[in-house]
DNA sequence: TTTCTTGTGTAACATATGTTACCGACGCCC
DNA sequence: GGGCGTCGGTAACATATGTTACACAAGAAA
C-alpha cells in the first residue's frame, strides 16, 4: 500500500503511517457497489486506482450521474455522513477495476486537527465536490441533451484514456436520466455529422469530436 | 450582537466571545449583494436574521436559484473558498432585510481545531449545503416546471411566513431559469385549478395549495 | 443449426417548454 | 387628466424531449 499512498495524496509522513496502520485496501470489480442508498457509511473511500461513479436517485427511482472520482480523489459527502452517522443519499459504483483505501470513520475527525495535510485534503475535496455538483446543475439546467451527451463522452474518454468509449445506449441514457431512444437518436446525428462511429456497445470518438 | 449569537448557533461560550471580538455585524437591504461572481471572498457570512438567496450563473449569463439561507445558516461554499483564496462562483443576494455576522477568513481555520462547536457547525453546514444542492439537482432533473414552481412558492411561503408571496412573474422565471411567459401560463393554470389567486406582484396561496 | 437475449435504427406521435408578438391593465409621475 | 414604464394574459408557432411500437442485427446459449 505504501507507494500508492505516497504517490498521489501528498500527505505528511506521520499521516501516511497512520493510514497504513488503520486504512484498509479494498478492490472492486466493474459494477460493484461501494456505497448504496440508505446504507450507513462507516468509512471514507480514498481512490487509489481506477474510477468510480456517484449517482443520485429520486423518490420515483429515477437515477442520474453526479460525477466521477478517480485517483487521489474522495467522496467528501461520505465524510460528513460519517461524522453524523447518517445514511447515504448517493450510490457509488466501480467503473472498471477499482482500488480504494477505506479510512474508518473514527479516524476522520481525529486526524483533522492532528494532521494539517489531512485537513487541507478534506477541505480541498469539499471544494472540488461542490464544483462538480455546480457543474452538474449548470449542465442539467442550461445545456441541451446533445451538449450533455458530448460532455459525457468526453469525460469517458478522459477517464479511460481511450477514444473508444465502451457503453451501450441504454447505460448512457440511464446516466443522463433520459431514454434509450433519445440517446440513439442523438448519437446517430453525431455519427452523421462525422463526429463519431457507432458499434455495438462501443462508440469511437473521431478527430474533431470536441469541435 | 450578544443575544443573537447565543440564540441560534449554540456555540460554546469562549467561541461566542471570539465571535463578538472578531465578527462584524452587517445589515443589508432587499436586493443588496453579499457575494458576487468572480469576487474574492474574505469572510464567511453567518445569517442572524432574514434570508438570503444563493444563485449560480453559467457562461451564457443564465442564472438559476440554488437555495435560500436563513437564520443560523451559512454558505459553506464560502468557507472552502476562503481557505483557498478563490473567487466566488456564486452570487448571494439579500431577500428582504438581512443581518449577518461576517467572520474574517483568517479565523475560520484557526477556530476549527480550537472549538469543537465550531467544527461541528461547519461540518453540519457542509452536509446541509450538499443536501440542498442534491435537492436542486433532483428538482431540475426529474421534476417538471409546474412541480418546481409549486415547490418554489411553498419555499417562499415558508421563509416569509405568509401565504401572500410577493414576486413578479419575471423574478420567478429568472430564479427557475425559464421565461416569463411560461411562468404566467403555469400560474394561470394553478389559479384556474383554485390553488392560488393572482394579483399584480403578488400571489395568494389558498388552502389546499400543497395538495 | 435454432433460439433467445440484448442492442440498435427508425417512424409516428404526445407533451413540455421556449419564443415571438401583441394587447390591455395597472400604477406612477408630470 | 395624459403619458409612460412595468406587469400580466394570450395566441400561434418552433423545438426538444419523452413515449410507444416494431423491425432487424449481433452475439450468446442451447
Amino acid at each position: 500500500m505504501d507507494e500508492s499512498v505516497n504517490l498521489a495524496f501528498q500527505f505528511e509522513p506521520a499521516l501516511i503511517e497512520e493510514i497504513e496502520a488503520f486504512g484498509e485496501l479494498r478492490s472492486f470489480k466493474d459494477g460493484e457497489l461501494i456505497m448504496d442508498y440508505g446504507k450507513y457509511i462507516r468509512m471514507m473511500p480514498l481512490v487509489v486506482k481506477g474510477t468510480l461513479k456517484v449517482l443520485k436517485k429520486d423518490d420515483n427511482g429515477n437515477e442520474i450521474l453526479l460525477y466521477y472520482l478517480s485517483s487521489s480523489e474522495t467522496c467528501s459527502m461520505a465524510y460528513s455522513c460519517c461524522l453524523e452517522e447518517k445514511k447515504s443519499v448517493v450510490k457509488a459504483i466501480a467503473e472498471g477495476d477499482l482500488q480504494i483505501i477505506a479510512i474508518p470513520h473514527n479516524k476522520l475527525d481525529e486526524w483533522l486537527c492532528k494532521y494539517p495535510s489531512w485537513k487541507n485534503y478534506i477541505m480541498r475535496s469539499f471544494n472540488e465536490r461542490f464544483s462538480e455538483l455546480l457543474k452538474s446543475i449548470e449542465s442539467i439546467a442550461f445545456h441541451k441533451l446533445d451538449d450533455r451527451l458530448i460532455a459525457y463522452l468526453k469525460e469517458k474518454k478522459r477517464l479511460s484514456g481511450s477514444s473508444l468509449v465502451k457503453a451501450s445506449h441504454y447505460q448512457i441514457a440511464d446516466e443522463l436520466a433520459t431514454s434509450r431512444v433519445v440517446i440513439s437518436r442523438l448519437l446517430k446525428i453525431l455519427e452523421n455529422n462525422g463526429k463519431i462511429l457507432l458499434y455495438r456497445n462501443e462508440i469511437k470518438l473521431l478527430q474533431g469530436f470536441d469541435a
